[in-house]
DNA sequence: CTGAAAGCGCTTACAG
DNA sequence: CTGAAAGCGCTTACAG
């Protein structure tokens, strides 16, 4: 056999034809048979059923899709930085993307993933190309002109939910950041910490890093204690603003007992630093997180945090998705946080 | 506008026979124009692709499809362990996945992207149900259930390319473990290690693992050195591996002033038993791992690694995959890897 | 270079 | 409960 006739399909595809004339019915009954259609009767069910796995048949989702319309698909696009390696994009983004195919799934739906960046592989009219029902946009809050893209998607019609998007005129799903950030300083007080720094890019589009900002110095004012924001450069890899604002608030030369960080790839940054420059934690120093992502676990001492329920968010985000698709509404917004409290506050 | 009236598609669909009435030519004319055949002079294309821009018209994909029998899609399956938290994925695996859904991007396919494990969710019937033309399977090796079913799929005629499968009459693309371990061992080597521990999980799945050994314990002989292999248990979690290793080393009493782990994490579960125990890296002992995960980085000290090259490893996992689809062959089956010095191997 | 027509494989009113 | 028929929106021989 000449090579390029392995182009051609090994087998000639069976169709739903096939499976009635193995059956003894039409091909309409074939189709209602399979689709679970209560109308067919059990005995006329289950002779379709044994031809169709008999004949090794499969439904041509394409074939049905032309003629519902529906594609039982999600787009989930995950907006990068541009001309970031892909290894080097945040762990949450990753573990949120697995957790919202896993929520797909559970539903029944397909998901076609993509990651995005420059503008020339920007890409989003899954809806008319007729490839999905909806798009969930999630990833980097950095990427403006990504975001700008999606919002123009979304007015134009487009069924979108995002996690991540600076735009609040759009339909999104968040950490409890307020919340969780006060949990976060709170454990601090308690722990006896009175000089608590907080560090963090203040970036006009970091809403998220804002909100938590926010919960920090709203817990601080209730316990009477002055809020006392370091700021990092939020144009910086986050690990590298983390070890910059560490040494910035050495240089300050003000003490301080505890250091909330609003998110854990700048605590590890700063605990790097602090590590070098002698400044022990949790001893001379607690330090506690935001995000939880798995490097927190690994760090030296192991890094206290808050976390997102990531199984809720991709729940979240797809049900949301899939209600706006119905037409009918979804409240939910807030995804519910939790303290993980680990060596770098504990108190000996 | 009653509720139910917005489950409704907000517009009639514009098709090709929209954009041929406004182009003032045939549907036919209008599906060459805009797929690009040469065939359709340059004026008629001019107003072809004028008309489908006016009317914001996009190819129904499901149409197209069907017609052509070819999908455009590719599926990418990660294969996780059974109930594993999305979170506690192996990070290697999702920069793997980037780069898989980068590289099909770049050669004009979609991806469709699941995450399995137990069996009442392993799914990977694509081709049959013409959802996609080929499917990437990559995870961990240790579900050897799901790489069962795959397998299966595979020797039925599936179009299948994998990473981490434990079975190697498939087609598959791997790391150069042999040459990156005989890297990571002629390091420490060439840096004044005499009595080097080789640390790693022996489980009879954990080919990658085994092949690892094998570099570091054929580099060993070459210079003169006894290979030293201090096994893990691979039924716990890696980190947890490698804590237990490192003090099971500790306990031999045996001296030591080098440690290749086989993994990343194991070698970070290492590092943090070390730390407790005392042992300084890289003063009492050099330690390097495998893969280049985030966390090395952040570790303390940052741990030097051996990692595959990444966009590498997408890009043949995918042209792979489209050669068997296309029928031609396709050599290439070990990504190159590259050594990556930190400061865990430093000799100050 | 362009058009008329067939057909990909389904789902779903409509009829009985 | 089942069947005959229409039609989803394309691509691509075939004819001119």
């Amino acid at each position: 056999m000449p090579i390029a006739d392995r182009t051609r399909p090994r087998t000639v595809r069976v169709t739903s034809f096939d499976v009635a004339a193995e059956a003894g019915v039409s091909q309409s009954t074939v189709s209602r048979a399979l689709a679970g259609d209560p109308v067919v009767s059990e005995a006329t069910r289950r002779r379709v059923t044994e031809a169709a796995r008999k004949l090794n048949y499969s439904v041509d989702e394409n074939a049905a899709r032309l003629r519902t319309g529906r594609t039982g698909t999600l787009a989930v696009v995950v907006i990068c930085r541009p001309d970031e390696d892909r290894k080097d994009l945040n762990p949450f983004t990753y573990a949120l993307l697995g957790t919202i195919c896993a929520a797909a799934s559970t539903r029944g739906y397909d998901t076609l993933v993509s990651f995005q960046d420059g503008p020339e592989n920007l890409s989003g009219r899954y809806e008319e190309q007729r490839k999905a029902d909806g798009t969930i946009v999630i990833g980097t809050t950095q990427n403006e002109l990504a975001w700008r893209y999606f919002r123009d998607l979304a007015q134009a019609g487009a069924h979108q939910v995002c996690w991540g998007s600076p735009y609040d005129d759009l339909e999104w799903i968040r950490a409890d950041n307020h919340g969780g950030a006060r949990l976060a300083t709170g454990h601090l007080i308690e722990r006896g910490c009175r000089r608590i720094a907080c560090i963090g890019s203040a970036g006009p589009l970091q809403r998220q890093f804002q909100e938590r900002y926010d919960g920090y110095a709203e817990r601080m004012a209730e316990a009477g204690l002055e809020p006392w924001l370091v700021e990092s450069d939020y144009g910086l890899p986050r690990e590298e603003q983390g070890r910059l604002a560490a040494r910035a608030l050495l240089a300050s030369g003000r003490p301080f007992d505890g250091v909330f960080a609003v998110c854990d790839e700048l605590a590890l940054g700063a605990l790097q630093e602090f590590a070098e420059a002698g400044v022990r934690v949790p001893q001379d120093a607690a330090l506690i997180g935001f995000d939880g992502i798995r490097a927190s676990t690994l760090a030296m001492p192991p890094l206290s945090t808050v976390q997102a329920d990531f199984a809720a968010a991709g729940a979240m985000l797809v049900d949301k998705l899939l209600a706006g698709i119905a037409g009918e509404s979804h409240q939910q917004r807030r995804v519910p946080v939790q303290l993980l409290v680990r060596e770098s506050t504990r108190r000996d």
